[in-house]
DNA sequence: GCCCGCATTCAGCCGGTTCTCAGGATCAGC
DNA sequence: GCTGATCCTGAGAACCGGCTGAATGCGGGC
């Protein structure tokens, strides 16, 4: 697991923010996934507090009262059923995000997922994991004044609908185009290099080349950066793309 | 290792601050590069502890408790990731910036740009090393008052959009000649030797003549100095270049 | 099974970039 | 003004990064 070359990025431009967004409970055994969860999920605005163990979950929770739990279901002392219910026991509706092998019997899980809950399957991109959970705090939160999209100049990226629109129209695009795109939506006028993106947009566990960044670009641009609009996909050479008006 | 001789001067117009910027762990086996990185950064106005394996370094880390971590992810003892992972165990979300070979297998760690972080390959250039630092900086650290953008007068040099403006108009450089002027940004009404801007500027292995600097000298010189504005670039003849407005 | 969309790799092309070199311009000192 | 040193800049070669079309393979839906 590692070192392709990198520039510098910020997961959210929410970052900056002062106040949290919300605070998570990251629950998972293995102890790289459960730091990469955690240091992504800090520097994208949230408040974290970790756990490894069902045990050590349910005692977190009762301490700290998270807005969200992020739950692994394959835990080492319980059952993502039985830690769901002890978690709940409280009375309070905690809404969560299971993590799932890929391969795992999925009726399980979906029978975990009746509320406004959700899940992601491991490998899992950390783009995918942010909006899921951005997603399911939208849901359940009360009062609301945040919308599902995203904007920039007249381009559009709906999380909900799942649609893309530029200048109005909508445009079709691959769930892969989708996430490439949300981080860019998620990051402009910022030069985000090929490796970033690869972290962030791909799968932890990807192993080819930047190339394919450069292919998706590629489709990308072909869709979004019509013949007669302002391109906004400018590639810095040597360093990486960036999603921008173009310069007066 | 050492490169060329290096004319004693400071990277940046912080370094006469009494108040150290920041303080580092730098973390390298390689002695050459460690004491390289750890005086030019010294240099640079921050306060530098060293560590040359996984294991010093997070003794090192309990100790001092650095503002940021630069890591070499080649250690002899573990590899990044897990050193990366000790390092943050404490719960300190502790900003990296990863060293790696340009050549090395790439797809041993990923992830290491997540929560900020960020990376640069071996042979690097030291301006490249301390710009990378700030900026991890400037996005991790709370207080939110430093801009990304570097400014002389009417000339504009921003980081995060990698973007160089002159009266506003945008001008399009090459990564070259973006470093470059970015370390002449950064040392505005100095002198600077074409010994030290290759020393800052180049990468520390490069084997060229200081002919180079005076050919992206010229470069910028016809992107920013373009006829009709005050010329900023100036030769000091058999002393090296400087950054100021013309004398009146 | 068959088809189609999507993900991924790869190679060729293109143009920008880096770097060297040499001729000519400029400057400082005398 | 002369002269040597220094600097400027155009030209060109080698290199490198990025774009794209083509090929492959996988998987889901029919």
């Amino acid at each position: 697991m590692q070192p392709r070359p990198t520039a510098s990025a910020s997961t959210s431009s929410r970052s900056a923010q002062t106040e949290p967004e919300a605070s998570l409970l990251v629950v998972e055994d293995e102890p790289n996934i459960r730091e990469l969860l955690a240091t992504s999920l800090r520097f994208a605005g949230f408040e974290v507090t970790v756990a490894a163990t069902g045990a050590e979950a349910i005692a977190a929770a009762e301490r700290s009262h998270p807005d969200l739990c992020v739950l692994d279901v394959m835990l080492p002392d319980m059952d993502g059923f039985t830690v769901t219910r002890r978690l709940r026991e409280s009375g309070r509706p905690l809404p969560i995000v299971f993590v799932t092998a890929r391969d795992s019997v999925d009726d399980k899980v979906k029978g975990l997922t009746v509320g406004g809950d959700d899940y992601v399957t491991k490998p899992f991109s950390l783009e995918e994991v942010v909006a899921r959970i951005r997603a399911v705090l939208r849901r359940t939160r009360p009062v609301e004044d945040e919308s599902s999209a995203l904007h920039f100049a007249d381009l559009t990226l709906d999380e909900d609908s799942h649609e893309v629109r530029r200048a109005g129209r909508v445009i079709d695009v691959s769930p892969t185009e989708f996430k490439l795109l949300r981080y860019l939506l998620l990051n402009p006028n910022r030069v985000l290099s090929k490796a970033q993106i690869l972290d962030h947009v791909w799968d932890y566990d990807f192993r080819g080349e930047a190339g394919i960044v450069e292919s998706y670009i590629s489709y990308l641009r072909r869709k979004i950066d019509l013949p007669g609009l302002q391109p906004l996909i400018h590639t810095k050479r040597g360093v990486g793309y960036v999603l921008r008006l173009p310069p007066s």
